[in-house]
DNA sequence: CCACTTATGTCAAGCATTGGCAAAAGTTAC
DNA sequence: GTAACTTTTGCCAATGCTTGACATAAGTGG
């Protein structure tokens, strides 16, 4: 049913057209279809009839309001899977769900090098996690529509290094070819992890009815994902988002990057480990749960920081919502977040913003793998 | 031929779609037609034929390229007339084109009284300069298809001002309506007048062929419009760039914003005067082409604060291209503003960017205006 | 149970699209 | 200067989509 792109063949362009909406969009009723394809009602109808004989979509009972109940289409797995892969320094995620928007598993492994220093270890891996996940829910690799993969640093539209000196180890390698290669399979796209997590929180988490929002990752580095217009915005050489590298202080220390006082120096994961005495981050959010002063006091202090890297950021593109995530205690620096974003933007973009939050957890990089395989960006 | 919106009545479908991607994208050829309005052939050919017998289209002979040349096809003066208003503190501007995008009017009259203080005064002058300006173009109301206004503060999507505490005097009415009344006509659009610049600059200036941009008005405030996909980007609630008041040193001065050590309070018009002691900033313009140090280097200073200033927003964005304009002696300023740039955002990104001066000077604002009018932003 | 609202199916007439073919209007090579 | 080439344009018929109207279905609230 699938062609070497993902896209049903063997039916007219009206049902193909509508699976793909279904596909980038989630299930949907008639009316939503009709106005996303921009087709007309029979048209729309015809095709989901022709598309459910085939099973390939499946109808389920709406949710009233005042009149008869619409209809929600959605594809079923007979339609295909989509997988995505999160590389990350310790550890690799992969996600797998049908085209239907459905969850079919999420698992995480353990990274025995860092996976910054060993892009061929980490896509090994990562190869071998696809395979045995995928017959974890008993699907083929023939069944995959697409593959959607995450790692660690900014990327151009033809999928090399933005900025190579922030990931030397990753420059030299095309990471899409490689998990190509590795799966003797097509359909791989690549992504920035922190683009991934914001495209999946506007999928299916804290940013799924808003337009325009700023997802933070705070890690080892500090990312960013920028949506607009209910877009992943990437740049003009993708380095877009790159939230960790923002000066706060000119006169401050010297970063990799090769600047002065970056963001990154003062609210990083590497230094506030090195700073806290904790092995991890997972460690140092533990601590911070249980009331640990210093670890609290260390993580408001980021928070902070990190607000007045983000009242910039507020005034210049005054988002709907700012979505903080990739780190388990999140909670601790959002409060000193919103007061550093009061001390430097503008009342009118403070008041607007929705300070959140990630909903997805560690998941939010894979899932944003999924989204980048299902085309939500499309 | 135009109904009240200024769409073409009394033609099918496929003729309006076609006129309103002219009036949208100026002057086009067939192939840029079919793939713009995605129509077929024969449709589009259909009705640019039906639209050329109206006199509404004009068939000009393209620049021929290896084989056929393709013609180009151009909106006359009969399909109407977009008015531009740019309303400033010190002037207002009225430009004045057709919708195939020939400009026929562009002239800039002095307010008496300050427009940021006194809108009433200057809505009724720009009403009165628009009814002037039309009858020397020959052109009467009645043929106007759209008014673009630009204003000096941040719109919400709805039209009103997005941060009251900038621009209080405008803050109580709706600019939008207050034209409309006193223009007897419908169709005026309100925009922030770097917004508008931004756009103008896409369409027509040094922003011409990139998608992803971020235009500066430097003049007694600063501001920026953003150009993101080849679409303005507004924000939230309408104060997306605002540049002048990114925080630069969290312990300066307070600003009329509420926060201390804004852009504005280094390198805004207003702080440049009271340093050079020049009566208004076209004296300093013309002070730095003279050579006089003093104000070269405040100019220079200012630029390279506003570099740091734009390093955040580089790091963030990764536009193509920077333009600098609402100030004549740009030049002077632009090498420490990349200089600004270079210590504080990324080096990829420094590498990648263009900084440009804006190629429209005075008329960007106003220009804008026609664009808006024109639809260009959609 | 009835009126109301919203969703869905069906049908015929009118357009638009697709894809192929031929002609037009230039450039480039010889 | 002529021939070969490239790109644009016009035309045509079969197919497919849209429009708009009407009837029916499936809920809600009184």
């Amino acid at each position: 049913m699938l062609d070497i792109s993902g896209t049903i063949v063997g039916m007219n362009v009206a049902a193909r057209r509508v699976a793909e909406v279904l596909r980038n969009r989630g299930p949907r009723t008639r009316a939503e279809l009709i106005m996303l394809t921009g087709l007309s009602r029979p048209t729309v109808g015809g095709a989901l009839s022709s598309l459910a004989k085939a099973g390939i979509v499946v109808e389920e009972p709406g949710t009233p309001a005042g009149g008869r109940p619409a209809a929600v289409f959605r594809l079923t797995r007979k339609a295909g899977i989509a997988v995505g892969v999160d590389i990350g320094r310790r550890h690799i995620r992969v996600a797998v769900a049908d085209l239907g928007h459905t969850l079919l598993a999420d698992q995480a492994i353990r990274l025995d090098l860092d996976g910054d220093d060993h892009p061929h270890h980490a896509l090994d891996l990562a190869a071998a996690q696809v395979t045995a996940v995928l017959t974890a829910v008993g699907a083929s690799l023939d069944e995959v529509a697409g593959i959607g993969l995450g790692i660690p640093a900014p990327l151009t539209r033809e999928g090399r290094i933005g900025s190579p000196e922030l990931l030397p180890a990753w420059a030299e390698l095309s990471a899409r070819d490689e998990l190509m290669k590795r799966l003797d399979t097509q359909g791989v796209r690549v992504e920035n992890d922190a683009n991934l997590a914001a495209l999946a929180e506007h999928t299916w988490g804290a940013g799924k009815d808003c337009d325009d929002l700023v997802y933070v990752k705070l890690a080892t580095g500090i990312g960013a994902g920028i949506v607009l217009a209910g877009r992943l915005y990437r740049g003009s050489v993708g380095t877009a988002g790159e939230l960790g590298h923002v000066t706060l202080d000119a006169r401050g220390p010297v970063c990799r990057c090769g600047n002065r006082g970056c963001v990154e120096l003062v609210a990083g994961g590497r230094v506030l480990l090195a700073q806290s005495g904790a092995r991890d981050l997972d460690e140092m959010a533990t601590l911070a749960a249980q009331g640990d002063p210093s670890c609290r006091r260390l993580l408001a202090d980021a928070g902070r920081y990190l607000g007045i890297a983000l009242g910039g950021m507020l005034n210049l593109l005054n988002p709907d919502r700012i979505i903080v995530g990739g780190f388990t205690a999140v909670d601790v620096l959002l409060e000193p977040l919103r007061l550093g974003l009061a001390e430097t933007a503008m009342a009118a973009a403070v008041e607007a913003v929705q300070v959140r939050p990630g909903h997805l957890g560690e998941s939010a990089g894979a899932l944003g793998g999924v989204a980048l395989a299902l085309g939500v960006d499309k």
